[in-house]
DNA sequence: CATAATATCGAACGTTCGTTCGGTATTGTC
DNA sequence: GACAATACCGAACGAACGTTCGATATTATG
């Protein structure tokens, strides 16, 4: 999960030495894990500290050893998931050249990272609100970091094969064919996450890569007013 | 909202007179316009009775004489939800012949009842898992029965146009792309309900409609494994 | 106008909530 | 092995939770 150095109750006191660091570390990161499986499980309001205990295997007060509150601890979640994913996605975008090359990467990014940890980045799309204040504010920052590298890469494609869509809605439609299927995969009847990128980036590349000019619909058929 | 003899609370009773019923309904379908609300700014575990109480401006103690539970609640606002735009659909899709106009009336209609009804929708897909046991399973009914319609309209469309794409991440894309909206839409920025039909139809009409064969994949291109 | 049914309420019930306190094990350092 | 820092815990705190009870207004019906 590489959790490292996330520090969630260190400040005041000079910071311990590497190895106490490095054990405390792994000890939050393990909390955090299971966190993440009962805040799947239940929700963040619905999950209880005595839940989180429960599921650790560590006592109710042992817990905040290692983080301030239940706030604290779906930050950290949803800060380290973003992070992780945001930076896999950027090493990888490295070697693309091609704009749809590129598009393709990040879908096959997304779904692959959200397949193999399915919880964390279900907690992520359906706590998106949940946070408030300072916490919320700097999640939101980060989500709107990976909303405009998703938005460049289209703006990117749009430019290179001179098509014409808006973006905005083109961004947002694949997140919500990405981020939505957490509530219906099912590894046993579903594909796996190459060839659910594939498909998916076939319907949204092939929806967006129509050629510019006209109304933007298909054969000039208008949809009945609701 | 259309509440119309939901009748939350009386079996056991000779069933009251028409006035007293159309007043009892009357009183409970604001109460859940209330609730609606609520659970949309706090989400349903987020919200509690003495919230609801507020936002109706009636006593903790008096909600219960409309519905016996808060699970119960969630339970109305779905069904009613849920009911209301399946009916509104089917009468829609009657009038439509050309499969792929057909597909653009349920995009429409969802979109069209999605944004007039943005609180109610919301709760609906964010509390999509939240009902457990017997009030769970029959909203799950409902959606299997929403989810089939949409399934039909392109099980249709792929006869007709001899397309190959697979059915169920289809229809699955599309609800995704359709239900997030409700976490980023902004009235003062984004189109409104028929021009945002059109440009998700767009996008995934076009992306569905590619002609049949081949990998599948757009010229051959495979994305790197991830 | 009496009377039954409906609508509404204040107060309380028992439970669970997130968090804290004071303390004891356990561990690392010299 | 002494000593300090770290790790952990049982018990409790006050607040908030969903729900119920007993009673009183309000309304509809004869």
């Amino acid at each position: 999960m590489a959790i490292a150095a996330i520090s969630a109750k260190r400040s005041a006191t000079r910071l311990p030495t590497g190895s106490a660091a490095r054990s405390f570390d792994r000890r939050l990161g393990e909390i955090l894990r299971h966190a993440t499986d009962v805040f799947y499980e239940k929700g963040y309001e619905g999950a209880s500290m005595r839940d989180l205990s429960r599921a650790s295997g560590m006592s109710l007060a042992g817990l905040y050893h290692y983080f301030e509150s239940k706030e604290k601890l779906l930050y950290l979640i949803q800060r380290t998931t973003f992070r992780t994913i945001i930076d896999r996605v950027q090493e990888r975008l490295a070697v693309g050249k091609d704009p749809e090359e590129r598009v393709r990467i990040f879908i096959s990014n997304h779904l692959g990272y959200f397949l193999a940890n399915k919880k964390a980045m279900s907690v992520l799309s359906h706590e998106d609100d949940t946070l408030k204040n300072g916490y919320g504010q700097e999640i939101a920052a980060i989500k709107r970091e990976y909303y405009r590298i998703c938005l460049e890469l289209l703006e990117d494609l749009k430019r290179a094969k001179g098509l014409e869509f808006p973006a905005r809605i083109a961004v947002l439609s694949l997140f919500g064919m990405m981020n939505w299927f957490y509530t219906w995969h099912n590894p046993r009847v579903d594909a796996d996450a190459e060839a659910l990128s594939r498909q998916m980036g076939d319907i949204f590349l092939s929806g967006i890569t129509r050629p510019a000019g006209g109304t933007g619909n298909l054969r000039g058929r208008r949809p009945r007013k609701v």
